[in-house]
Parts: C-alpha cells; structure tokens; sequence
DNA sequence: CCAGAGCGTTGAAATGTTTCAGAATGACCG
DNA sequence: CGGTCATTCTGAAACATTTCAACGCTCTGG
C-alpha cells in the first residue's frame, strides 16, 4: 500500500498492466477470471495493484457491461421506520447478490418520486423496488417497458404487470377487530386515513367484515378519519375520542399504523386515562417503537425485513430469468398482544 | 413518448444524432450548453429525443467526467431514527447542487464499514460523510489520500486532518445535569455505554462537571453503564435502577441517548412507577419519537438535520474549493423540556 | 469584393473497463 | 519431426458520453 500522497491521478489497469509487465487483457483476467492466470504472473500482478494503490473504476465497468451493480429502493416515507426495515431486507438480499442498494425516499410526493426514477434510469440500475405514491402511475410502466425490473412493495397494482409484494391487509383487519371482540370490546373505532390509501381502505374493509360476522352493529365500528398515517394526526384522533360522550365512546382503537397508535398512546395518557382500562389500542406494521412504548403496543406484525427480502428475490429473478413470470407474493400477517389490549 | 415496447437496446445519442441528422457532438451540446445551439437545431434534437425516449446513460457520463455526481453517507446505526435525519439534511444539501445521495449502514461493524468504503470508491463518489465505527481508522486517511473528500459527521478525530459536524457534547451533558438540578433533583443516574464511545464520554463529562459546580457529592451522581446505546439496554437499566434500595436510589436519570431514555421510561412505567414523580428523564438527540412518547421526554436537542446540511455544505467546499482549509463545525445543542421532566 | 468576426456545427480523441479471437509457447503423440 | 492440444497471454474493439480544435457559413464594414 504506498504511503505518500498518491501523486498523479488514480491508476487505470493500463498502468498495473505496465508495472506487472503484462498486458491490461491479463490485468483484466486477474480480477475477473483468475483461474484462467498462471500463479506466478498473477501473484506479479496483485503486488502492482496493491503497489499503485490501484482501484477499479465501476463506471467504466458499467459502461462496458451495459448495466449497474446496484439495486434501488423508492421509500414513500422517511419518516416512518416502518420503510427503514423493508429496506433493511432489501439490502440483505442484494448483499447476497453482490449488489449495493440505492435507497431514495419520495417523501409521498409524486414529483420526487419521478425525479428519483428519472435519475436511476439514467444510473442503468439493474431494477427497481418501490412503494409508490399511486400504483397506477404510468410512470411505473414507462420504466419497466424500458427494460429495467420493477417490483412494487407493500402495495398492489390491479392488472398484473409488475411482481409484487405485500401483506393481505383485510386480513390484518380482521385478526385486529377479532382480538379487540376477544377482549370483550362491543364498541371500536377505526383510526385512519385518508382513504385514498388503499391500505387504509383495507385494513378497514377487514375490519368491518369482522366486525359484521360477529353480528356486532355497524354504528359500533366508528371511523375515525385522519389526514395522514402520522404520529400527530394520531394524537388530534386521540382528541376527537376525549371529546365524544361516554356512552357513545369506544373502549378501544384500531389504528392503520403504529404511527397513529403511538400518537393516540400519547394523547390518551396525557389526558390522565389509562391504557388498556380506559381505551385499548392496536397497531399496524409492529415497528420496533411499538413494543418500546411506555405501554408496549399491540400491533398486527407485517414481516417487514421479509417484505424486502422477498421483493428483491422477485427482482433479481425478472432481472436474471429469462423464464419470469410475474409474481404477486402476499405474507399473512399476524397479532402481537401486548399490554395496550392487555385484559381489563 | 414512444408506447411500444421498446424494441431493441436503448438509444444513445448517436441514435438520437442519427434521427434528427445533426452530429452527436450537437446532440451533446444540446444537454450541456444549450445556449449555443441554433433554437431550430435545439427543438429537432429535442424531439428526436422523446421519440426514441432516449435516457442519458450516467456511467460513461462519468467515465468521462472522472467523478460521479453522487454523494454518500455512511451511517453508524439504521435503527437509530437520529442518523436518517442526519441523512436527510444531507440529502437537502445533496438536491441543492443536483447531486445523489447514496447511504449506506455499517452497523457499528467496522468490516461492513470497510467494505462501504471500498465499493464508494470504486464508484468514484464525489465525497462522503461518514459517522465512523472508529473515528481514527486508517481506513479513512486511505480514502482521503485518493483524492475523496471525507467529513466526519457527529464524531470528532484529533489532527484536523479532516473536516467534520459535530455538536459539543460536553455542553450538552452540562445542561441536561443543570436542568435537573433545576428541578431539585440532588441524586442523579448518568445511563449510557459503552465509554469507548466518544459521545458517551463526554456527555458524561459534561455531566460531571455540572454536578461539581453545583457543589455537589461525586458519588450523587451514579454512573450506570449499558452496552449499547439501544431500548433494550434502556430497559434493563431501569430495572437495574429499580432494584436499588430506596435511599440510594437516584429521583432522576439523564441518558446518554433518546433509544435508552425510551427504554427506561417503558421499564420505569410498566413497574409501576410514575415520570416524572418517581424518576424523571432527560434523553439525548430529541429524535421524533421522543416528543411522541407516553411522557414527553426531556431532551437535547441535536440539530439533527443542520447537522447533515452542513456536513454536506463543508463536503461540497472541499470538492469544488482549492483553497478549502478543513473546519470542525460544532453546534450548540439545546435543552428542550417536555412532561418527562416537569416539576413534582 | 474582400478581410475578419461571430455563430453553429462537426468529428475525432479520450475516458477505463471487459471480451474475444487469435497468437505464442510448450507438451505430447504418432 | 510434423501435428494436435492445452495453456497463457495479447491487443484491438466496443461501450456512451463530453470536450475541443477546426471548419464553413453568413454578415459587416471598408
């Protein structure tokens, strides 16, 4: 490794290829086929690379091979580390592969979604996880008809032209709903929105279908629409809820995300009632916060790292065989019970 | 916009040439200085462009420039919500000069660390942040001697050989003691660990010499060390603390981060006691999720976001500037009081 | 009518890598 | 000793872009 401060500009395989005294073919060789290098030449070689301080150029690697090494994944929202742990999953399956991962945010706003897939199109990335501000985007089709792989995570595009993957979120509905009748509740209210979500409308849509099974009065499942899936849009629910009458007011919460969970947690407590005796409360996504709170939150679990693991492996398949069908990979959800339904 | 399927390879700009019947050289000139380009000449070259949906291809745009047009972060802990704001000041500052954002984790892994650093610079970025496992790695004067602008973010390496962002921690840990003191507290727990950790020695310094000041007893303030700066390790503080007898038992504990502080409050309240009656807390970073907790809490607040902005800013400095001279950067960080700390 | 200026455009060179057809060498067989 | 093969190595071509010196054209003023 030299010592002095590297001179001139960065050395190219042309350089090692000169020091070793070989061609740059055979440098060439050395990095990318080096059983196919006689032991002595290579060993010259190596020496002159680690001599010159010699680093791979990757856009010129790019440029000879037509496409990236990198992956990348469009979160919808960086605040929310529910998008952190897809990612996190993303990033274990590319590892794998030998890939970097790409993590851009589009911060739900479709105009920074589009500069983000402008950009890796443009960085010829070898395809694209996303969780769109829209689905139906064509943006998304304009994309892939460009021959880059796109799957789509943690939401559902109707017609079947991309792989994807997500949770079946009626279901989660339900199982949250179930446990929430379990525990004796007979009036629940829905916290969520808005409704141009289609998580939102799921995950509601299970819930009245629960709800309804058990031959619970629809007026008893009360909807409690919010802005946004956030932590202070929880919080003025929480509010909305102090201020409804006793008689009219549910004893306990089904909130689309742990988001709003937590900010209805905080909004409840603060006010002097108690969690679960007064209202009890349950998540969506089961996001490491959740079981940290100062009630640990109950939380229908989404495999989140799976999420992305899942849908990198759907990537690099559309990415690699030849034979891809796509694919729409739905994981089963599941409730964690813990002290915010704990029972009364 | 073309809506067939796109048929043989993408386009490049001599096809674009070739379609509009002007020399790939124009086609260039277009992109890069439109200003000398003929309107006429410009507006067939445009079109040409959209119908063959022709897309920049940024890997020989680079090989020729020599340089990337992305940044990167390397951060310490992807569950720690404190670096992805840190990130995403970055990231503002990345925006404003038309740059990438490329982040990785190293996962306080300094071999994933290493291997960060490798990829990064084979690709050639522009510069990079990084809030290192070990601020005084070789690795680091390695990247730097290349040629690659380097910024230490919330860290602090002796020599000055490197810009960096950091807030003065010791200040930090002052006024979180100061602030209890304020609020009749005269037995204190210091929570926070490893001391390997630069931050959590002088926090813990910072701390000491508070109590000192205000003339109290060395042994009032309790040192009790975790292994990592994670809810968990929060927790079982708590319960370290919980089994003290009464009378050595601190009335209120100042954490070294926002995760530990989260942590004990959750273990502090699910035994039973009250915050801040029977312990009060003070937390370090004011991520979000510390204004979000069941009790408010008490924080110090870090300039989370500025301190990307600026790392990002010194970055740019030293990549464009050749007179750049190298700046530690140091902000004040600032007591933000909510329930966790409120009078008895 | 010409010199010179200014504008637009051209085409070649350069960037660093990978690949691949073929050359060089030596070993072995008949 | 000629021929066949295997093993290593070579050098040119290709990838898509940017840059830059040079060129041609049209004006303008003399």
């Amino acid at each position: 490794m030299a010592q002095q401060p590297l001179t001139g500009r960065t050395p190219s395989v042309k350089d090692v290829a000169a020091a070793a005294g070989v061609s740059l073919g055979t440098v060439s060789n050395v990095m990318n086929r080096p059983e196919m290098v006689a032991a002595g030449t290579k060993e010259r070689v190596e020496r002159a690379m680690s001599e010159l301080g010699f680093v791979r150029n990757e856009s010129a690697r790019q440029l000879r091979a037509g496409t990236s090494r990198t992956l990348a994944y469009v979160m919808l929202d960086g605040t929310n580390p529910f998008f952190h742990d897809v990612a996190a999953g993303i990033e274990l399956a590319a590892e794998d592969a030998d890939l970097s991962l790409f993590i851009c945010n589009s911060d739900s706003r479709a105009e920074r979604e589009e500069v983000h897939l402008d950009r890796l199109m443009q960085q010829r990335v070898q395809g694209i996880l996303i969780t769109p501000v829209n689905p139906d985007s064509p943006m998304l089709d304009e994309v892939s008809r460009r021959g880059i792989p796109v799957v789509i995570v943690d939401r559902i595009r109707a017609g079947g032209g991309f792989c994807s993957v997500a949770v079946d979120d009626v279901f989660g509905g339900r199982i949250a709903v179930e446990h929430l009748l379990d525990k004796g509740h007979r009036r629940v209210a829905f916290v969520g929105g808005p409704e141009s979500i289609g998580q939102v409308r799921e995950r509601l849509q299970g819930a009245r279908e629960a709800w309804a099974e058990a031959g619970m009065p629809a007026d008893d499942l009360v909807h409690l629409p919010t802005a946004a899936l956030t932590v202070s849009e929880g919080r003025s629910a929480g509010e909305r809820l102090s201020g409804l009458p006793a008689r009219r007011r549910p004893t306990a919460a089904f909130c689309a995300n742990d988001l709003l969970a937590l900010g209805l947690l905080q909004q409840t407590i603060g006010s002097g009632q108690r969690v679960p005796d007064d209202l009890a409360i349950v998540g969506f996504d089961d996001i490491d916060f959740a079981a940290a709170a100062a009630v640990p939150l109950t939380s229908v679990r989404q495999p989140r790292q799976e999420l992305g693991r899942t849908g990198a492996r759907l990537l690099l398949d559309e990415a690699t065989n030849p034979d891809h069908v796509h694919e729409q990979a739905t994981f089963i959800p599941e409730l964690v019970a813990r002290a915010s339904t704990a029972a009364r």
